[in-house]
RNA sequence: UCCGGGGUAGCUCAAUUGGCAGAGCGCCGGACUGUUAAUCCGUAGGUUGUGAGUUCGAGUCUCACCCCCGGAGCCA
């Protein structure tokens, strides 16, 4: 409907700006050229604009490339001084080319004296919702999509790009195969908490059998399908195939959580290595972490600096420690020994058999070891139908990984090998068999130990940012009551 | 879902026992020889979350609902 030939000056800027787009260089770059005297060609937002006395402007640049963005000096000499940069704002996008210059100014080694300032689209600072102050975490949420051009956001999207980088690298370098399982599942039994329908039928009329349940038979896949809350199931038939595989991929829960710590839809990393015990589990488990925030540290220090300065002043030391020290590992009941003992009140009691308050968990990394802690060897009976039966009888060769801050951020175990043992287990939780046929089958067929683990991805970029509530570590975070963008 | 806190100008927040709805920031205008969250002066800016109710009078008290935040549970 807003077709540019109404408006022929659009067509003009934008056929004039082409070739200036394509040879644009990133600020990131011209941040660290030395190259003085060059003409170059940079675009961005505005972040600021500052009138100096003198009759010309300062614009700081941002285009995401970097934390820091590059200051423009636009002349008051420029054709368009008057009639557009004295309208720019934050917010406003321009491409700017010029000379890069050694910036006569404290606080920039580098800074691009304009020559040439085309202004793409202007701001209107009434209407703007960014200003050049600080804005309140929940009122960003409720502008997801301006938020990405805050220096947090921007810092929280280049770390937990870098995350994810360092994920394939890390586990790909390992000979580990990267396994995309199915968003789709047809299995309502995982056991890992509530699932979203997937449905194409009307859920006003919906067809109905003769003892009147609704007929999914008549649904889009024959039967009830939902949406995954864990690749693991399958992803353990592709290392009973392939050695050492791992997912990373959405994952949605429809629990009504509503914690700074909980998602709806969030991204989870799942490794799974055959011909591995529980020890391997946490093996793996601590070389990744550790692996991630040594690599995070060499190469994304301006943006954990800020975070370090501006969001959680202790950050940089505990990446640092976490980077350069061991996990500590205890089993279970070592951990309830330790509680029990332990001076303070906690408001839910210690006992065997019961699971790990946050509180426990919270005492345990915080306060007695200040560090990670690899929690293993809990109850059965607290535990998923798939873990693995210890010698004891009582506990499975689980494993929760605690992180100082954010709490669990991995769980995993050693998977049941054993045929009767699995049934047995499937039997005891109340589940039905014939849901787990083909899980069984895995078995039935050239069984192995084997085990994995699933990371919560966003819990590891709140603990990387020190950003205290997930739904500012994702793009469009999804949580009750809260689907808009 | 449960417990607690909150919703007032574009944003962040004040408003005494129920008695004229305010400030800072931002914007706009002006001043100032290279600024860095610039500074200084000035203007404009309001259906107090929604709907009922009590009262001469409600931002303030009562009831219902909506939404947000924190904690708990569930978990990653």
């Amino acid at each position: 409907m807003y077709g540019l030939a109404f408006r022929p000056s659009i067509v003009a800027a934008t056929t004039k700006g082409h070739e200036a787009l394509m040879k644009r260089e990133l600020i990131k770059h011209v941040l660290e050229s030395e190259d003085f005297g060059a003409t170059v060609t940079v675009a961005g937002w505005v972040r600021t604009r500052r009138d100096s006395k003198g009759g010309f402007s300062f614009l700081e640049l941002n285009d995401g490339s970097s934390f820091d963005g590059l200051q423009v000096i636009a002349e008051g000499s420029l054709p368009n001084y008057e009639s557009e940069v004295q309208r720019l704002h934050i917010g406003a996008a321009v491409t700017a080319t010029g000379e890069l210059v050694e910036s006569p100014g404290a606080g920039q080694r580098v800074e691009l004296r304009a020559l040439e300032l085309m202004v793409h689209g202007l701001a209107d600072p009434e209407d703007y919702p960014l200003q050049k102050k600080r804005i309140s975490y929940e009122r960003l949420r409720e502008l997801a999509h301006l938020r990405p051009r805050t220096n947090t956001f921007g810092a929280v999207a280049r770390v937990r790009n870098a995350l994810a980088a360092s994920t394939h690298r890390f586990f790909q370098e390992r000979d580990f195969l990267y396994l995309h399982t199915p968003i789709i599942t047809g299995s309502d039994a995982e056991g890992a908490g509530d699932m979203f329908r997937v449905t194409t039928l009307d859920p006003a009329v919906p067809p109905r059998t003769d003892q009147n349940d609704v007929d999914y038979a008549q649904d889009f896949f024959g039967r009830p399908t939902f949406l995954t809350v864990s690749g693991q199931l399958e992803a353990e038939a592709y290392a009973s195939a392939l050695s050492n595989v791992y997912t990373f991929g959405p994952t949605f829960r429809s629990e009504n959580s509503n914690t700074r710590r909980h998602l709806a839809e969030f991204w989870m990393i799942e490794p799974e290595m055959a011909f591995a015990d529980n020890g391997d589990n946490a093996d793996l488990a601590e070389e990744y972490l550790r692996y991630l925030f040594r690599r995070l540290l060499d190469e994304h220090s301006r943006d954990l600096e800020f975070f370090n300065q501006w969001v959680d002043q202790g950050l940089l030391e505990r990446l640092s420690s976490i980077a350069d020290h061991d996990f500590e590992r205890i089993t279970y009941g070592e951990a309830v020994e330790v509680l029990g003992n332990a001076e303070t009140d906690f408001e839910f009691p210690v006992n065997w058999g019961n699971d790990l308050q946050s509180e426990h968990e919270r005492y345990l990394t915080e306060t007695v070891f200040g560090r990670p802690v690899i929690v293993t060897d809990y109850p059965f009976d607290i535990k998923a139908f798939y873990m693995r039966r210890n010698e004891d009888g009582k506990t499975v060769a689980a494993l929760d990984v605690l992180l100082p801050g954010v709490g669990e951020i991995i769980g995993g175990s050693q998977r049941e090998e054993r045929f009767d043992v699995l049934l047995e287990s499937i039997g005891e939780k109340g589940l039905d068999v014939a849901d787990y046929w083909w899980y069984l089958d895995l078995r039935r067929f050239g069984s192995v130990p084997h085990a994995g683990f699933g990371l919560g991805f966003e819990r590891l970029v709140q603990f990387a940012t020190g950003m205290q509530n997930i739904r500012d570590v994702i793009a469009f975070p999804r949580t009750p009551n809260n689907a808009e963008f």
